[in-house]
DNA sequence: TTTTTTGTTGATTGACGAGTCAATAAACTT
DNA sequence: AAGTTTATTGACTCGTCAATCAACAAAAAA
């Protein structure tokens, strides 16, 4: 019993299931059925609506990425001063919803994934030129000059709290990973004075 | 014309060759034809002396630690004062050869494997524990109790910038991520004191 | 010199998985 | 009512690949 305007539903649920899966087993090792299946239809269905493989994988990174830009900007909105609004960044890129064991498993196999399809490469590009963006505009007030600078190291450091957080065997720790990026952060503006 | 004593020479030309296929291609989808090609042999070969594709992968993850490790060990017993020491572990970390393009994918590659295969991160937990340990060990002097937390710091720093330089298009630059490293340590020791 | 060990590969097996297709059915259009 | 579009799936194709096997060759041991 076919009810029509079925697309966008299924879509969103294969993209679910697609972090889902991918954050379970921790690679990109999964098969279109794992993901149908998972998402409640059958796998024909799935290459139905997304043509391949490789569509479901970049829309999955599509929708990471842009959950990660509105909380990004849901909390500047919310943030006063400059010291706020770098603070708000960081507290956004360890948010529980971005810092699910399965998000970072994900957003790690897209690394890998952008390392061999170019359009992964590109969203990826995307992501750190607006962080790096965000980073230097907030800090600008407060450092100046270095603020490009900073940025930058502030935007590796966040990659590579990240990066442990997969390794991790407990439970990942957001506020411990934003503790530490604070310090960096401290630390560096401290020192431009 | 079989002589004696392969058995080292096919594995270390194995390991070799993996490295370098999961480099080229960037990521684990390397078949153990691709890989016994590319080391001169046929793929039977590679499975009479490795047992499996995943033994094979462990013994690359394991002879890029090895590297990495006695590349630092070489560069400690060379350098001179606290801030020696430390600074040649960062010069290691980054140095030309751990820092070629192949060899950080197969990093990332192996970062992803960690996550289904616990070999694989028994062996990142052993790198990361010595990492830390040596950190730690040449910061004690110069920043006393907070050195751990240095350590962890740099630590996650020195991963973000390997993580980094996978999406650059041009060719790796070592120089560039020893100095932000190094800053963010000066900036690290300056708070400190 | 027979036997065993080591090296080596072409051919094969067996499984799995991406993508296609034909068929079915319910809704919408004309 | 007839035709079209959308939803849906089971069955199938076609390719790939890890792993095994049978067989051959040469060295070493007995």
């Amino acid at each position: 019993m076919p009810k029509l305007g079925m697309e966008p539903i299924r879509k969103e649920a294969l993209v679910k299931a697609t972090i889902f899966e991918i954050g379970r087993t921790g690679s990109l090792d999964v098969t279109v059925s794992q993901i149908a299946k998972r998402a409640g239809m059958s796998s024909a269905l799935a290459h139905h609506y997304f043509g391949s493989k490789e569509d479901i994988f970049l829309a999955a990174m599509r929708h990471i990425l842009t959950l990660y830009g509105a909380e990004v900007r849901g909390a500047l909105a919310a943030a006063e001063g400059p010291h706020g609004r770098v603070r708000a960044i960081l507290l956004a890129s360890f948010s529980p919803g971005n810092f699910r064991r399965e998000a970072v498993s994900a957003w790690l196999n897209f690394w890998v994934l952008a390392q061999s399809v170019p359009e992964a490469k590109r969203l990826l590009a995307v992501y750190q030129r607006r962080l790096k963006s965000n980073l230097t505009a907030g800090l600008r007030p407060l450092a100046g000059a270095r603020a490009p600078e900073i940025a930058e190291s502030l935007g590796a450091m966040i990659d590579g709290l990240y990066l442990r957080e997969v390794l991790k065997s407990g439970p990942p720790d957001g506020a411990a990973a934003v503790a530490v990026a604070q310090r960096h952060l401290d630390a560096a503006l401290a020192q431009g004075v």
